[in-house]
DNA sequence: TTAATTTCGTACCGAATGGTATCTTTATGG
DNA sequence: CCATAAAGATACCATTCGGTACGAAATTAA
């Protein structure tokens, strides 16, 4: 047996459920908006009491913030893995926009908490507001590192530094991810996703420079 | 000359200003949010009760949506004439996305309020929202008169049905409105916007060159 | 003047919000 | 067995929300 014996703190033990309190947060936000759903109602939901919530959170700011680290560990890291799978890039873009069009289930709503948040960016609390553009940020990364192995190989080519690209590709995301949320049919957003990422694809390029 | 001289209506004259009110209101939801400004604080900035303000729209839903009406009048309609001017495709889309893509000024806030409000549709009241549908719609319209005429020209090609292409380019121009609105960089959106619409350019597909 | 009519705005409504003060309950340590 | 500590939850706080009851004010018609 494992010497977990954990000599047990030293007032009365807690019973707060912080797991399914994020839970029940993760999914409100995500499937009604951030705005949508307040702190009582996510007490309401979750049977706890508003103290507990705020013993174990601090703030609304930090229990959406709380949220979005859970989001990111069980949604959003997942997803973001076929990235790194190094197959080919047309398979690696299907499977990414399949996974963004997936309409709302009982699962899993649809659209995406992060993208949600990064149009909300303005709303959010500076903890949560913080996060979100890191992980933004990081995700970009990602996108970039895709690009570049996906590039190399030869696989598309790129109308610009990729650091742009891949702001383009993070864009073109969140706008299918939202639409999707907003009830939009799939098949067009699919339609008009592809019709996005062609532009990786012209191997004739030679993009007439634009702007100055 | 002016017959104008009305029979006053029977009661006590009306002093309320239906057009300041709307003014602040549209200022206040484009500016700021809609969900950011409250029927208290457009009484409180345009200086009317509360009383008034209901008397004259009867709901928050109807005041939002005499606002979106305001809005169309006095800054969308206005914008969305480029589209008839029978310009080159490339000078229309080039003032599109420069007027878009303006950043926040003294005069007019950043991004578009119609293009909030679909970003937000799921929260508005059944007036507001029937109302932003229908706008939509129309906007829509507009677009795929324009692409069509330019294509007739052989100025574009169109890479899918014309009602799609025409839902693209309406998807992304509320895109860029909306990244605007939020604070990104303005050349970013601007060269993400350039190779968005690119697709519409692509004369890879055996496109009678233009012109020689 | 007086009655009828219309608009005005103060002052209020109940509900909901984010957040806490405080007392009770349950544990450990001596 | 009592003190200390931690977590429980009820019941409350001030504020804001969308919305309205109602009497005062201002006008026309008789």
């Amino acid at each position: 047996m494992s010497g977990e014996q954990v000599k047990r703190a030293r007032g009365r033990p807690k019973t707060f459920d912080r797991d399914h309190t994020l839970d029940v947060a993760v999914d409100g936000y995500w499937r009604e908006g951030i705005d949508a759903v307040s702190v009582n109602e996510i007490c309401r939901r979750a049977n706890i009491s508003k103290p507990g919530l705020y013993r174990e959170f601090g703030s609304e700011d930090q229990l959406l913030d709380a949220a979005l680290s859970r989001y990111v560990e069980t949604v959003l890291g997942p997803a973001l893995a076929a990235l790194t799978d190094d197959r080919p890039f047309q398979q690696t873009l299907d499977s990414m926009i399949e996974f963004a069009t997936r309409p709302a289930s009982s699962e899993s709503p649809a659209g995406c908490l992060l993208a949600q948040m990064c149009a909300a960016r303005n709303h959010l609390g500076p903890v949560t507001g913080d996060h979100v553009d890191q992980i933004r940020r990081e995700q970009i990364t990602h996108y970039s590192d895709w690009l570049e192995k996906c590039a190399d190989r030869g696989e598309i080519s790129l109308p610009g530094p990729i650091e742009s690209i891949a702001g383009y590709v993070d864009a073109q995301m969140n706008l299918i991810l939202n639409r999707i949320a907003a009830g939009e049919d799939p098949d067009t957003v699919r339609t008009h996703a592809y019709l996005a990422f062609a532009i990786l694809k012209a191997t004739d390029v030679t993009t007439p420079a634009i702007g100055s």
